[in-house]
DNA sequence: GCTTACGATAAGCGCATGCGTATCATGGGT
DNA sequence: ACCCATGATACGCATGCGCTTATCGTAAGC
């Protein structure tokens, strides 16, 4: 059962961590569809929910996203009136964009429920390799794609 | 800078994994390129390590691809001497996969690298979090999809 | 022997995606 | 005024992938 194992016995990080995040993915979906959301759409509420993004190509670039393909999920977005698309002031070309209520209301809600099954699932863990992995991830997380793939 | 924070404080973990496993992935290629495999090939090369398997669309299954689509990465693999595909002589029908010797070595000389630079990455925890990462993630790795997604 | 089931392979369809390019509006520098 | 860079948008193309279907060989039960 223990296959691809090195001497100091553990398989590739990515091995393990690309199928965990197919599944993770795939326990949000029928979530997401409760609330008529795709996952696109999802990803650009978690992006805007801090603070407005000045430019839809830098949230595109954020959320790791194609530009182009963007436009449509803020369209869907906009006319259900979860997102605004203002035009800077500052720089007539840009579209500053940021939840409505309604937007951060369906984020909380959606982001509650996901995060509840999650729950469930680190309730597995014994304590302390819960809190190592959820600070271990958390620290990579935020760093830069190139930071991981070896500077 | 901390965006998507539940009031506990962290975000969803998918929103964490997946773009570490996308990052780990492109971090694996340039390795990968200098040996002449596609990820794919990796893929098998690492699910054939242990034991033989049976049948290739239990190969598929197992590494998460179309049955339909490994035929030609087979192709490619057995044509390099990497891999072997015998008739089982229980049943005919059956290819049974196993590495060859130069597979196992092209296996550990790939491995190798790959897992050296995740080392450099995995330096970067302190300690505790770290085994607590490799810990969590191993168990989490082998619990089933449907597990993940809720049971 | 005949039928049914399983496995490998090939070929085609469709979806999602990434990329390049063109267009138009705007801003900034010369 | 003029030129070029930037941003949003639309369009077409190519790719990679999953899914389905069809064909063929083989196995196993009747």
């Amino acid at each position: 059962m223990a296959g691809n194992t090195t001497p100091e016995g553990r398989p590739d990080l990515a091995a393990m961590i690309v199928p965990l995040g197919r599944a993770l993915v795939a326990a949000e979906l029928p979530v997401l569809r409760e609330h008529g959301l795709a996952m696109w759409a999802y990803s650009v509420l978690l992006r805007l929910d801090d603070e407005p993004v000045r430019t839809q190509a830098a949230l595109a670039r954020d959320i790791g996203a194609d530009k182009t393909r963007i436009i449509g999920v803020l369209d869907g977005l906009e006319e259900r009136g979860l997102i605004r698309r203002q035009s800077d002031p500052a720089d007539r070309r840009a579209r500053v964009l940021s939840l409505t209520p309604a937007g951060r209301r369906m984020r909380d809600a959606v982001q509650s429920a996901i995060q509840q099954r999650e729950e469930q699932l680190l309730a597995r863990l014994p304590e302390e390799d819960r809190r190592g992995f959820l600070n271990a991830l958390q620290a990579l997380a935020t760093l830069s794609p190139s930071e991981i793939t070896g500077d």
